[in-house]
DNA sequence: GAATCGTACACAATGGGCTT
DNA sequence: AAGCCCATTGTGTACGATTC
């Protein structure tokens, strides 16, 4: 079944309508044994990929709705609609709305797309949408319970779209790990066609040994994402308190960011970098609503943002609206202003790093 | 014996349902 | 309204199994 799938797909080519690639099911939705199958890739059929978006495999509610990352608080379709210029307006469980603590930070109101248009502004972009995995089997949801993963023919993906130079991993490590673990030896002997991205330092620590062979070979950059599920919390969102019980002291302790605008910005930055909407949105940090923990003094103001963007914003509460105030430093670094989507100076180690923990192992 | 790989488990933050 | 509990999933660490 697995072969006969792998060679229907590789006859597949750019003549194939974005209706039929975006059938829901491929002919590994449905598997017995407990397998759980995988979605056909989303790419537009007149418009070359630049850009390959790679998850692990669809969650439950993704295969059970047959469509790319459904769960109501997974943050995908909202930072692709904010990067592209549109509103997630599809939903599960009756909801008919984003979650709370995507919706209140979300930019434009209008226009709100159902899932096919979503599909279709994302791919005439230039994104193309895929996961590493074909099969699996896998209790539940989870990245770590899968168990027996067959890799998506990705190799054969990647020759028939030449034109793709990114690849960006939806799920975090987690996904990257599989790629890097299933085409070991693809990597292996294609190292030199790729290389892990300059900003993104998880990459660079597990695609180190890939790289070109010049300065000026082209290369697919590959970017391992903060992962858009929503049970993804990275360190720098953790409360104060969980932080500093953790032995940090930085800056993220003083102000620990809010969950969606911290992903929202390393997906403007390596992702949708080149986006309009991206290059006008107000920069991380600039919103006091980016963060979890507002300054008191900043909830009295009567100052307000202005994003350059002539977009419809999201207006934001007035007591969320503060002046842009310097990012809080540690008191030992010199003194930054960030600049929208440049260099990440968020990405600072600890100044205390956190304590080894000895735990007892319990059977 | 050392290195690598695979697996198991604890922990993290948040939404949502249910109960009080 | 507040508190409790469960489900959601990625990450880090420990440890056994396998390979070199």
């Amino acid at each position: 079944m697995i072969v006969a799938t792998i060679s229907l797909f590789l006859v597949v080519d750019r003549s194939l309508s974005l209706a039929m690639l975006k059938t829901t099911k491929s002919p590994h939705f449905i598997l017995d044994k407990g397998k759980k199958g995988s979605l056909a890739p989303l790419v537009h059929a007149e418009i070359a990929p630049h850009t390959l978006i790679l998850g692990t495999q669809p969650s439950d509610n993704s295969l059970k709705h047959g469509s790319y990352y459904m769960t109501n608080a997974n943050a995908f379709w909202h930072i692709a609609g904010d990067a592209l210029g549109f509103r997630r307006g599809f939903h599960i469980d009756n909801r008919t709305e984003a979650v709370d603590f995507i919706r209140a930070h979300i930019f434009h109101q209008n226009p709100i797309y159902n899932y096919e248009q979503a599909v279709e502004k994302l791919t005439s972009r230039g994104y193309a949408v895929w996961d590493v995995l074909i099969e699996s089997e896998r209790k539940g949801s989870l990245d770590s319970d899968i168990k027996n993963a067959i890799g998506n023919d990705l190799p054969s993906f990647l020759a028939m779209y030449p034109t793709i130079n990114k690849i960006c991993f939806a799920s975090g490590a987690s996904s990257a790990r599989f790629f890097a673990r299933i085409h070991k030896s693809y990597l292996a002997e294609n190292a030199h066609v790729f290389k892990p991205h300059p900003d993104n330092p998880a990459s660079q620590v597990l695609f180190s040994h890939l790289g070109p062979k010049n300065d000026t070979q082209q290369c697919i950059q590959l970017c391992i994402m903060e992962s858009v599920s929503p049970a993804a919390n990275p360190r720098q969102t953790w409360t104060t308190e969980a932080q500093r019980r953790k032995g940090f002291s930085d800056q993220w302790t003083q102000r620990p960011a809010a969950v969606y605008p911290y992903k929202r910005d390393q997906w403007f930055r390596l992702c949708y970098n080149r986006e309009p909407a991206v290059m006008a949105a107000p920069a991380f940090g600039s919103l006091d609503s980016h963060f979890r923990t507002p300054l008191s003094s900043d909830l009295f103001s009567n100052e307000q943002v202005t994003p350059s963007s002539s977009s419809s914003l999201t207006p934001i509460p007035k007591k969320m609206n503060s002046p842009l105030h310097e990012f809080p430093l540690p008191s030992t670094s010199t003194t930054t202003t960030k600049k929208p989507h440049d260099e990440n100076i968020f990405d600072v180690a600890p100044s205390t790093p956190p304590p080894k923990k000895k735990r007892i192992r319990q059977r």
